[in-house]
DNA sequence: CCCCAGGCAGTTA
DNA sequence: TAACTGCCTGGG
């Protein structure tokens, strides 16, 4: 049965931003400039229209309910711009370029294998990966006569072999996703603990236990899907822009990560995760 | 044809 | 602990 919710004078809320930010590898573009994405059960079309957002969709429960949690919509976002502006001009700036992004709220084991998935890749293929992934393995949803799947759970997911997911064109990775679903299954309470654990440090040694997960790739989920905003996931992008801006060494392999993270971490604080996000677009986008 | 793309893991110095 | 290298694959 399709519901639909409308969020009416939305602020800080731009499809295009949110989902090609880099954090979500399940939401496609229709010819209208809508998305229509799949999380869990639920299949939604989002599209802004005027200052309103219009959800629709199919949804595991009330659908205004689940799209304030996944869309993190009691998150004051113009006022976390606003503390972020005055940092400096070139933060300034890209918040201009990228206001209406928000971090999802996604699901922690759907990100720790999608982020998996990522290394050393690019996001066209990292999307198809996925896509075969969940058809092969996950739940067929049919929303508007189109076909779409749910992400396969730790379960469904350790059907697939090693070769199963080589066929599947993970290419070296295939390894890591199966040893870390492994795990995950074996280790039931493993998710939920993570959950609960506030400590960065002490989750980022958690997540490098996983297999395929280095420090990137746990930065990524403590920023995507454990809400750790102050964790600044520095990748070849963020070392551009963050080297283009401050650093400004000549050589841009020389930055080290520890430098950058320093910085981050001086000048942004407790919302470095948001920062790098605007950063990130913009430096990509622009 | 070569090169790279939102890194990780294993080895060496 | 830093530096180095191989790794699947598809697209430019």
């Amino acid at each position: 049965m399709e519901q639909e919710y409308i969020l009416r004078d939305a602020k800080s809320f731009e499809p295009k931003h949110i989902f090609e930010c880099g954090q979500c590898f399940r939401w496609d573009k229709e010819i209208d400039e809508s998305y229509t994405g799949i999380f869990g059960n639920n299949v939604i079309n989002v599209k802004k229209k005027g200052t309103d957002v219009v959800f629709k969709g199919i949804c595991d429960g009330d659908i205004a309910t689940i799209c304030t949690e996944y869309f993190d919509l009691n998150t004051d976002y113009e006022k976390i711009k606003n503390d972020l502006s005055k940092i400096d001009d070139n933060l300034k700036q890209s918040i201009e370029y990228g206001k209406g992004i928000r971090i999802l709220n996604q699901d922690l084991w759907e990100t720790l294998i999608s982020f998996i998935i990522s290394a050393n890749n690019n996001i066209p293929r990292i999307k198809g990966i996925i896509e075969r992934i969940s058809k092969k393995y996950g739940k067929k949803i049919v929303y508007n006569n189109r076909e779409f799947y749910s992400f396969p759970t730790p379960e469904e997911l350790s059907n697939a072999s090693v070769e199963d997911l080589r066929k599947l064109g993970l290419g070296f990775r295939d390894k890591r996703v199966y040893e870390t679903t492994k795990i995950i299954v074996e280790n039931k309470n493993q998710l939920s603990y993570l959950q609960k654990e506030q400590n960065i440090e002490t989750l980022r040694e958690e997540l490098l236990k996983f297999p395929g997960v280095g420090p990137k790739v746990a930065d990524c989920i403590m920023l995507f899907s454990l809400k750790k905003l102050e964790v600044f996931p520095i990748d070849v992008w963020v070392r551009r822009v963050m080297n283009d801006l401050y650093i400004k060494n000549e050589n841009e392999e020389k930055v080290s990560k520890l430098e950058i993270t320093n910085l981050a971490k001086e000048k942004y604080g407790n919302l470095a995760g948001i920062a790098q996000q605007y950063l990130f677009y913009w430096r990509r986008e622009a």
